[in-house]
DNA sequence: GACGTACACTGTACAATGTACGTAGTTGAT
DNA sequence: ATCAACTACGTACATTGTACAGTGTACGTC
């Protein structure tokens, strides 16, 4: 990981790229231009997607539309950090959000969740893309609004239904990273899951006092054994989500209360 | 980034590193070492507490233990991902873990919460350092073992135990990363939190219809304005904690009655 | 119709990174 | 004295993001 500089940024231009407005007055002078940047943001999702997020570089996006790796830049002038907030701008846009009709705040909220747990499993890559702050383009501001939406008519203050959100996401994507890891390990390693835990607790039986770790041993064993890893994940969204709501559920009441 | 080389993986030996056992029989031959593994795991941790995961590289790590770059894989076979692993696991045995005493399940869990969130403010490379697997050392094993514990006595379930913990984890770990990065932004842009979003928010409006989006304008303005990124994650970390103990109270109530 | 300007496009080059490989030196056991 | 096992390290390479300079193109203006 070569901390390879993030070209010459620029919060303005980033942003008008985000939401596709050209800041210079004049354009039709000079060549025609022989792409756009939805085709090479384009092609970088789709290589994120089939190959994950290590397989798109300049060169290999380049290659994918046809130009040479320096023409990237031409489109995406902010180099491959603002390639991939617009990359992230646009699966957010594409993003199912279907009315909410007749649902109560418990089920708006779980549809929520569910979309975003969707939304990580059609691209994973979404996970490894950290970026230090979310780039404000249509795709996230359209998000924001529809999943704020879902707190209407709680009574809960701004500043609550902002928390309140955060808090749904921030386990949606704790349990996503989870999901991604389980299923990059067996590529990882070339062993199913279960042979791979087989294989570590065989080692660390060697190694380890069970008498010492009594829980760690017994719990870790059942959870890592008997589960696969991505059943695991599974149980563990249930789980998780059944505590988020219950514990929004008393933040309701309390407030119904008042 | 790119997608260096991971060297030869070897589950068995990363493993007998992480505990500090040599595996091979005979070891007085040859030059005696001029380094250990401590050493150099402890160096790279002084790195990337003081300059971020980044500057944690082969070379630099060499440089401070007074070593050529190749010398470190004569300690850390494995190379750049099992020194990570190694770091990992040194800091999670070196945590605090004070004894429960008579405190009840609530505070016995938010205990765990906030060694968990003072571990990620003390190095905050944690987050960055994404393992496929938690790399199965003492460290790891003795932090696990400790936070389990803190279920006792609930009448859960060994799975329940589990996805818990794994519950409460996940909320820290998430609450950190926003932490992070908001303490990662100003000095990526070299302006404060507040300019920032003053800055963002002056063009958001010009290419942005707040009818259109008046949730997102509204509470987006206030939470990002208003009040400073690590205010902000202090808020978050108040409130979600409230949910996730609320949350968990209504499973344990549920399995008292049973 | 000539022309110049703004733009698209690209080849080359460079620095940083992880690490394979081969070589040289060292030391205790035999 | 010999040697095998071990430490130490210099060199080399592939891969990455991207700065920079040069080349060509097409429209607006005259």
């Amino acid at each position: 990981m070569p901390p390879n500089k993030p070209a010459t940024p620029d919060p303005a231009r980033t942003l008008s790229l985000l939401w596709r407005h050209s800041l210079s007055p004049s354009r039709t002078r000079g060549p025609r231009p022989s792409l756009t940047v939805d085709r090479v943001v384009e092609a970088a999702i789709t290589l994120a997607d089939e190959q994950g997020l290590d397989a798109v570089t300049v060169r290999s996006v380049a290659e994918a539309v046809g130009a040479s790796p320096m023409s990237v830049y031409t489109y995406v002038p902010g180099g491959k950090t603002e390639l991939i907030e617009l990359m992230i701008d646009v699966v957010y846009l594409r993003a199912d959000r279907p009315a909410w009709g007749e649902l109560g705040w418990r089920e708006r909220v779980l549809s929520v969740a569910n979309q975003n747990r969707a939304l990580h499993a059609a691209h994973p890559w979404l996970i490894h893309a950290s970026t230090s702050r979310p780039p404000l383009g249509p795709g996230v501001i359209t998000k924001y609004e529809y999943e704020l939406s879902a707190f209407d008519g709680l009574g809960l203050s701004d500043v609550e239904v902002d928390a309140a959100l955060t808090f749904v996401l921030g386990f949606v994507q704790a349990n996503a990273r989870s999901a991604a890891e389980a299923a990059a390990l067996p590529e990882a390693t070339a062993m199913t899951d279960a042979a791979w835990w087989e294989a570590q607790a065989e080692l660390l039986g060697r190694v380890v006092d069970p008498t010492k770790f009594p829980r760690a041993t017994r719990i870790g064993e059942a959870a890592g054994t008997a589960q696969g890893g991505a059943y695991q994940a599974e149980a563990a969204y249930r789980f998780g989500m059944d505590r988020v709501l219950d514990g929004l559920d008393q933040l309701v009441e309390r407030k119904k209360k008042a």
